[in-house]
DNA sequence: ACCTGAACACCGTTCAAGT
DNA sequence: ACCTGAACACCGTTCAAGT
């Protein structure tokens, strides 16, 4: 009945010199190209020191185990999508619903493919069991912004907004998600962006209550 | 340069026998078991082995690989909620469209639901490579039943209806999986049926020209 | 401070030997 | 027909030794 162990997901040191900074970029990047190349199956420290051109005992100088590495890219990627929609909310502030829905939707779905190819390999790593919290957080962070956005429309008062909210993003990381296990054609890109649109303006309007304008 | 290997996915051999049909049976469970236990990362082949009883050699006898093991797990679940589908599909033909959104959110979350724990189990497994094919199959099951369910609804036409059965299946997904990540509380829960709802109605009724009484 | 790479424990998979 | 389990190649991780 041993006490169910944690290991820190953090790197396990920060590079505080010039040398170091660069190694850990370098690993970093040698993780997407062999996560690309080869499959997260074939996707082994050895392989990843071999092409980042250090040794194995390097890679775990500022990674405790390969999760962590793993945990470190999709980070790094989540994190830019998150700012995006923060940033999309921010600006959205206080205008009527329908351009809340296009602002959210368009910077959504422009920071997904904005490297389509690490987007892919992302949803591949992002099913580990040691990502649940790190993809809770980044979610809450979107949860966070957009809420606050809505709840600013002038023109719609919204119950039950966390559960709104929660329904909307879900809803849009679903179809986003449904794209790139297609590969990300242009035309599912195109249909991706109009619909996913669709979807959320008729949802907002349809949970938005006209204010009583007393 | 050697050309890229396609292991068959599909189990070995089929068990003609008594014995061994058991046998598929008993590795099939204990694989779940060890999945919800242990997870997908300390999924072994030899834990399942053990775990069912048998030695690795009888579990190789029937599965090829690993690989091949986890795929008809998946598949057995996949294929249970596109069944449950094809059927809402089948009961909603012809209806309004209203109805056919009850119906086949219903059906979607209920089949989801029915088996939570290994429901959650199957969402570490999907990212796998190699089942990239057989989600595509089995969600193509699925967006034809739909896609023949809303082309008979009386009271809609429906443009690009590809395109608008896609986005309505995946934020459906999107949804669903949301609420497992987050646990799939019964909170959680009644929120997914009645926000879905009225998100797949609200999409709906966006997108369906109601057609020209001509 | 940072890097190396041989060494160890463990996992996927096989196959000769059993019933 | 079906099952067993020791054996092999390979992967994650460590650590004594180097600069």
């Amino acid at each position: 009945m041993k006490p169910a162990d944690l290991p820190s997901l953090q790197p396990r040191k920060t590079p505080h010199q010039a040398r170091s900074t660069a190694t850990v970029g370098i690993i970093f990047e040698a993780t997407i190209q062999v996560l690309l190349a080869d499959g997260p199956n074939k996707l082994t420290t050895t392989r990843v020191a071999e092409r980042a051109g250090v040794s194995v005992g390097t890679l775990y100088q500022y990674f405790p185990h390969k999760q962590a590495l793993l945990y470190a890219v999709l980070q790094h990627h989540l994190s830019a999508v998150a700012t995006a929609v923060e940033a999309a909310c921010a600006v959205a502030h206080g205008r009527e619903l329908e351009q809340m829905a296009q602002g959210l939707v368009t910077a959504f779905v422009k920071a997904k493919t904005a490297h389509p190819d690490a987007s892919r390999a992302m949803y591949k790593v992002a099913a580990e069991l040691e990502t649940q919290d790190l993809l809770r957080d980044i979610g809450q962070r979107m949860l966070d912004a957009v809420t606050t956005m809505l709840a600013s429309a002038p023109d719609a008062r919204i119950d039950d907004l966390p559960a709104v909210t929660l329904t909307l993003m879900s809803a849009l990381a679903g179809t986003t998600r449904a794209v790139f296990e297609r590969g990300a054609t242009p035309r599912l890109l195109r249909g991706l962006r109009a619909q996913t649109l669709i979807l959320c303006c008729a949802y907002l309007r349809a949970v938005a209550l006209t204010p009583a304008s007393a």
